[in-house]
DNA sequence: TTAGCATTTAAACGGTCGTTTAACTTCGCG
DNA sequence: CGCGAAGTTAAACGACCGTTTAAATGCTAA
């Protein structure tokens, strides 16, 4: 009998850790359909079969590749939220920090999630999708309503829409990183030192516009 | 003896049109890979064989969406920035405003060129989306260093991140409508009531974090 | 040792893919 | 009219897809 592809409990075996990482550094490149079983084996060094019999399916494999790596990021956002000792601007500037952070450690893996939201055939993985979604642009907009309730912040802020900013921001620096390279300007001899560089840039380019546009009086 | 796959005259006949535009829509919602010849035939009602007659091959048929759609944006941006008579906030706003108008209106295309972007198979097309891109922003960055000589613009704007900034917000606009309905707050009866809100919020949005990132005194 | 179970394998399965073929129709023009 | 080129069709082609199968292997406990 096959063990469970993964029901209550998101644990993974080492090997099938081996997979779910082959499986998202494959489908961030070419893409889910792009991507063929026979790839991802061949990627992870295991024969065709171990996939449907640790995952199921193809289509199960995707969605336990998001479940690999969802859990870790509703923690850090939640202890992140906690934190009361922090100014509205000191908290929005955090929260900006540590998902740059984050969604440039996991590219490959939001290069995966970039394109479930955009070609959408899993009905469930929208959901989830959507789901976590809603429930980060909730955070932010209790951030900006305590912060205009202390009247740092100015009235008239579209929070939708700024959520919509910086993780478009976010995705347009962690998606097109071989366009990057023509584009912008720099000396870097390595290509570490320029995404370390970009990195940078990135987070004081939006807090420096957060701060603006979160201050500025019409 | 078929006819040739548009080399230098990317002028289309109604028919090829019609296939252009099926294959457009079939694209933008399952992606490159995900879509079948026969649904694009299906869809736009011709023989499966009619696609390779008269584009050669379904790469190639991709490679036409594009140039069929490029054309006309590139005489609008040119056009745009012709005109002397407006400050430089105005210019940016105008450009805001224009750029937002053709990315809605094109909806389908642009999330057909963001998922070309993202799966990067095709190595003449990533060319293609590259140098668009470039040639943007160094309109961009010009329109931003005549306003920083004018003394109307900040200095320390990282134009690249800006422009980074402007299509990231409207991509994820133009792209995660269908999370956008949950997420944003709204009364409108009709669909397309709720994309006007949404279209006019986005502008105003761009235009007020413009003007305060680039008038801020930090 | 060996019975019993999880793991691993090579091969095969049915189905669908993009593309090609060859026969057929339509149409413009001498 | 008639003839050749352009357009259109249903059918077939080989390749590759995700998945399944059945046999072989490894491992643990009795």
């Amino acid at each position: 009998m096959k063990p469970k592809p993964s029901a209550e409990a998101p644990e993974f075996s080492e090997k099938q850790v081996c997979i779910l990482e082959a499986a998202e550094r494959l489908f961030s490149v070419r893409g889910f359909v792009g991507t063929t079983v026979r790839e991802i084996a061949h990627e992870a060094g295991v024969n065709v079969a171990m996939i449907a019999y640790y995952f199921g399916s193809k289509e199960q494999l995707l969605l336990a590749v998001f479940t690999h790596r969802i859990s870790a990021a509703r923690i850090q956002m939640e202890y992140l939220l906690a934190d009361k000792n922090l100014s509205p601007i000191e908290k929005m500037e955090a929260l900006v920090e540590s998902t740059v952070d984050r969604m440039l450690k996991h590219r490959d893996f939001h290069r995966v999630l970039l394109n479930a939201q955009l070609t959408s055939g899993n009905e469930e993985l929208a959901g989830i999708i959507a789901d976590t979604k809603v429930k980060n642009l909730e955070i932010v907009r209790k951030m900006i309503a305590d912060g205009q309730r202390q009247k740092v912040f100015t009235r008239g802020i579209d929070a939708t829409m700024l959520v919509l900013m910086i993780t478009g921001t976010i995705y347009q620096v962690a998606t097109g990183s071989a366009y990057l390279k023509a584009a912008y300007p720099h000396h870097d001899a390595t290509d570490a030192a320029f995404e370390e560089r970009i990195r940078k840039n990135l987070i004081v380019h939006l807090k420096r516009t957060l701060k603006a546009v979160l201050t500025y009086e019409a």
